[in-house]
DNA sequence: TTTTTTTAATAAATTTCATTTATAATTTTT
DNA sequence: AAAAATTATAAATGAAATTTATTAAAAAAA
């Protein structure tokens, strides 16, 4: 077995097609063939059942798969270490954004990142933090950025800045005329979230201390961006509760409708993630310095993690 | 780069001698030389500095040989999958086992493994609770057997036997008369106590809700075993807190200076634990048997979870 | 159903690259 | 300074990956 053969069997998987995947491995067809099939006889096992069209993996194919993508990440992570100490900034780095934070962060980073380090490539794409977590624990991203902390044992955080909540009140709600919101006085019903696979819903919710139960309360709409909610609340009485980014980017007239909270401050904390072993921190670091001079300085005051809503 | 390289980096690390890895590796010097040359053109850092004697990793190499190993690790997980998918049990298990079980659980272990399981191989380690962990996540050994919980993120516990703590009471000590031993009745300075880096110490010093200050009591004699702390007691007043495991093998004299606690009952949980990625499941199947059968049925009652003294 | 197309496997030739043998260069030990 | 130990280099060898050409089999189209 060698690493050669180990890409072959990826890209095998990837493309479920030898000739493709052979074109791709800049190799011809029978070379795939053949090297598939000597991995299969050392091992002892079809790994792919090629009566399938097209192929698929076995069930141990798949498992062995899985392995060998895991052992190149590692293998790759040799000249990652080689590269990052030379500080050699190669290769393009794929950042994971939860729509919340892309938004605001995309632009303006998309911009900074032409303008002053035009020789990386960054590649953003958007991801629920469950999904961002799973494609930076399988390396199919570099880092993520998120509202944390995770707490989780494989993941780093690098916490960026901080947001304050804000409620944009509805022109048509008796809350209007209020210059701060208690939050014991919000009314569940009135509240419109973003759908539930939202991060930033579920720290509302513990912000509000209140879970809705869908079962007994018809639930109006619940939308997947913030802009949305923004136009339901112009138009409808009710309140929403949005990020310091969002609110900074509203017209003047819906600027009229922001509140801040009664008594509390709430933030949230977005960090930049990526796996504990993650290598190319020359990378990263500019990663960071990206993000760090998109925001306003005082987003960045790290007092501000105490008032911090978990999830 | 191949993993035969990486093969070779690992042993010319191990031995910083080139034509004694060589040897190993069943290949001439010169091959190693060669090979180590054009993983260094490859990467463009210099991974051994030669002008050492013995020849030594450079900063860079040092880095580039762990992350080898971890390569090398994950990559022999692929061969282990199939074994294990074809309920092969091949090769050896290193079991690190920490003292203060070890003593009584090795006999055991070692005469039914040469009778039921000679076809496998069982090697026996010694180490503590620190080391273990440390190699297991090396992958030097492949599990271990120790006092639980761990709760390490990366490290499977598989809950094997419940151990009761006695007292042990010198005949020259008062508390002798008494049937049950009251916790809070123990002097602090009769306690007899294992040397600060077995786990069990910890635990006792848990559950007598105690910590030696060692600054203002003269600690007369700290162990390296339980047999020695017996032999201790034996002629010196005071008390020592010993393992079920351990009071079956005293003889009948010393077992009359057994005495249960007054009112609770304190059990260590003793667990074998391995990676939570290790794959030789089948192997791992016939370890946890291989114990569960040298173990009283007695003391395998899961109930007795919620007496364990933890760390 | 038959033909055509797609796709993977096989065979023989070729090329690449690890390895060996033999030897040189360098450093350490005596 | 000579001998021994250790690593590097050069040319020859051999094994294994790869290519080209072709076959076999299955799916899609006629």
């Amino acid at each position: 077995m060698n690493i050669q053969q180990l890409e072959y069997l990826i890209a095998v998987d990837n493309f479920r097609h030898f000739a493709k995947a052979a074109e791709v491995c800049c190799v011809t067809q029978p070379t795939l063939s053949m090297m598939i099939q000597k991995m299969e006889d050392e091992l002892g096992v079809k790994i792919f059942d090629r009566s399938k069209h097209p192929i698929e993996p076995t069930e141990i194919g798949k498992k062995i798969i899985e392995q060998a993508r895991v052992s190149l990440l590692q293998l790759k992570q040799i000249t990652e270490i080689v590269d990052n100490e030379k500080q050699i900034v190669k290769g393009s780095f794929i950042l994971g954004i939860i729509p919340t934070i892309a938004s605001y962060l995309v632009p303006e980073i998309l911009a900074r990142q032409q303008n002053q380090y035009s020789e990386t490539e960054l590649i953003l794409r958007e991801r629920t933090t469950t999904e961002l977590i799973s494609d930076i624990m399988k390396g199919v991203v570099d880092g993520g950025i998120l509202a944390g902390p995770l707490n989780h044992p494989d993941i780093e955080e690098i916490p960026l800045y901080y947001e304050k909540f804000y409620a944009y009140v509805s022109p048509l709600d008796k809350l209007h005329q209020e210059k701060e919101i208690d939050l014991s006085l919000i009314d569940i019903h009135n509240v419109w979230l973003l759908e539930n696979e939202h991060c930033l819903r579920g720290q509302i919710e513990r912000l509000c201390k209140m879970k809705r139960v869908d079962s007994n309360i018809a639930v109006r709409y619940e939308s997947g961006s913030i802009e949305t909610l923004i136009h339901v609340v112009d138009y409808n009485p009710g309140i929403t509760i949005i990020p310091e980014m969002h609110a900074m980017g509203l017209t003047e007239d819906q600027q009229e409708h922001l509140r801040p909270f009664k008594d509390i401050t709430a933030v949230r904390e977005v960090s930049l993630i990526v796996r504990k072993d993650y290598v190319r921190r020359t990378m990263l670091d500019i990663i960071k310095t990206l993000v760090k001079e998109s925001v306003p300085k005082s987003m960045q005051d790290p007092k501000l993690k105490e008032y911090v809503v978990n999830l």
